[in-house]
Parts: structure tokens; C-alpha cells; sequence
DNA sequence: CGATGATCGTTGCGCCTGCAATGATATTGA
DNA sequence: TCAATATCATTGCAGGCGCAACGATCATCG
């Protein structure tokens, strides 16, 4: 019989796996220290970078569904990392900002995170890399002209400058 | 202040998004005709590919909970695909084989599959390719020597041979 | 102004998942 | 042979997710 599908070639599944082995190794480390999940440690990410936002921008930023977003948010406001504010100009809005716990957790987990990343790229040429990167960014430029693929967002499009 | 953490070029994030950006719109092809789910389609390949297996042999292939496994099974047994019969030798192994019908729904979606991966490499030199590859395997590789990161199915280790 | 349509965040619902516990069967070793 | 242990598949449970619908607020324009 012809050539048999093989799934471990397959590039989505290859890169399911990879990508869940490593988002699973590291949660194991701001998983247990602190609890965080993966949309919540986005957030707190986020909010890290761009201080005061709402719940639309960081749906617009860190690629999570707006409906996980307001739930993750509400559940970092009940752990007490995040706070929650009605928006001066427009009452639609919610204003979210890291608290001082928040702060704190966050400048405590970030070097561990970092640490992982750094040890899984350690023993891979800086060329290699810069090959993946721009593997990474040609599929995703295919993937912005399908009209059946989700568009990405605007902030993951300006990744090196 | 010193640099800032960017999500956008940290490597689980980018690589999370890659990802599940990928299985959407793969997912676009075989859930839009069949109705399947990321695990059930790992399970109807691998039981091309493989035969009559049990719940065990595809929870160590292809990288899914048994729990997973044992319930995209019974979804896909309950839609038709799937046979679900004892095992002659041992009473307490499954043996799962495709159903003519199973067989019918895979040969209709793999070559839309294969096709979606195609595309989006279709612009990517070969030997950027290899580079990803090696990247990739790279990585594995040093989560394979870390005692907290999760093993990977042996099967996915021998995937270029 | 006032009405229509757009935007924002939340929530209800159904589904899927991970984990631990369970029951059933095999294997091992005294 | 039979008890203790290991393996296999399933299931209960709690929780997170995606999607659609909703109420609340704002913007637009007649």
C-alpha cells in the first residue's frame, strides 16, 4: 500500500505536541507557586506591560476569547493579584491594573519563566533560531491571507523591532 | 526601566498560538465535514495507521489522556466510525478498529488535510525546513532530561526514519 | 433631542478535559 | 492454589472553554 500518514510528521500535530509539552512545563512553574493558569498568566503579563487596560484590549493582544479574558480577570480579582475599576470616560469599560500581590507575584514568577525558556533554547545556534523565528512568521503570513483561518493579533505581528 | 517582558517573543506563547491558530483551521476541514474533535481525529489516524489497538496503545501514540482516548472512542463508536469489541487474549484490553464507515470519513478527509499542511508550507524553503525540524527535535530533546516536564509517546521520537 | 445601531463586558449553556477513584481482569510469587 | 499486586478501561467530579445571547452604555445621524 502507498505511503502511510504518519501523524508524528504531520506539522499541526507536531506542533500541538511540542506546544502543549512546554506550556505544561512551564505552568508547573507558575502553577505552583501560585495557581495561575494559562489565561491568567496572560493577563497578568499583559497588564505588567501596558499598565491599565480593559478586557477588549487584552483580547486584542494575547490572543485569548474575550469571555475568557473577563473570566480569568475575575478570578485573578478574587485571588486579589488584579483590580477592577469602572473606566472615568466611558462606563462601558473596566479598568484593570495589577495590584501590589499582583506585582509581587509577577516579579517573582517572570525570572522562572524566563529561566525555562532560556534552558530549552540554550543548546540551539543562534542561526537555527533565527531560522525558526522566521519559519514561525511564514506561516503565519500564509495563514493571514486565508479567509478560513482566525486573523492573529496586531501585537504578535511586531514581535522583533 | 529595564527591558520589558514581551509576550509576543516569548517562546511558549508563541508557540501556543502558532499551534492552536493551525489546529482551528485544520479543524475548519475535518470538523466542518464529520464533526470531530482534535482528539477523535488523532484517534481515527492512528487506527489507520495502526489497526486493531486498544485504549493504552493510543494513549501512548499519540500524546492524548486515556481518559481522552477512552471517551473519544466511545464518541466516535457512538457515531459509527469506530468498532469497540473485547479482546480475545485479554479480557481487559479494548480492541478498536475502524468501521467501513470510519474508513469512508478518513479517506474523504486526510488528502484535505494533507492539503491544508501543504499550503502552508508550500512557501518555505526546504532547507529552512530541516532547521525547524532540528529545532524542534532540539527541544524535545531537552525536555526529555528534565524530570518535570511530561514524557512524550516513544512513537513521536522516531518520526524521521 | 431621540432612535437606531455599534461596542463593551458578562453570563448561560453544553461540551471537553484532567485527575483521582473504581471495578474488572491478569500476573506474580509464596 | 490463592492472596497480593499490577494493569486496563471507565466514570464522577470539578473546572475551564467556546459560542451565542444578553443588558448596559455609547456613538451616529435624522
Amino acid at each position: 500500500m502507498s505511503d502511510p500518514f504518519r501523524l508524528s510528521a504531520f506539522l499541526p500535530y507536531r506542533l500541538a505536541v511540542l506546544s502543549a509539552r512546554i506550556s505544561r512545563r512551564l505552568s508547573a512553574e507558575y502553577g505552583r507557586s501560585h495557581g495561575l493558569s494559562v489565561a491568567e498568566w496572560r493577563v497578568m503579563v499583559h497588564l505588567q506591560r501596558c499598565g491599565e487596560v480593559s478586557v477588549r484590549e487584552i483580547h486584542n493582544c494575547v490572543n485569548l476569547e474575550k469571555s475568557r479574558v473577563s473570566r480569568a480577570v475575575s478570578r485573578l480579582a478574587a485571588a486579589g493579584l488584579v483590580r477592577k475599576a469602572a473606566a472615568r470616560t466611558d462606563a462601558r469599560l473596566v479598568s484593570i491594573s495589577l495590584s501590589a500581590a499582583g506585582e509581587a507575584a509577577l516579579t517573582e514568577i517572570l525570572p522562572a519563566a524566563i529561566e525555562v525558556e532560556r534552558r530549552l533554547l540554550a543548546a540551539i545556534p543562534t542561526a537555527d533560531l533565527a531560522v525558526f523565528s522566521r519559519v514561525i512568521e511564514a506561516i503565519h503570513a500564509t495563514l493571514d491571507t486565508d479567509p478560513e483561518a482566525r486573523p492573529r493579533s496586531p501585537m504578535d505581528r511586531t514581535a522583533d523591532d
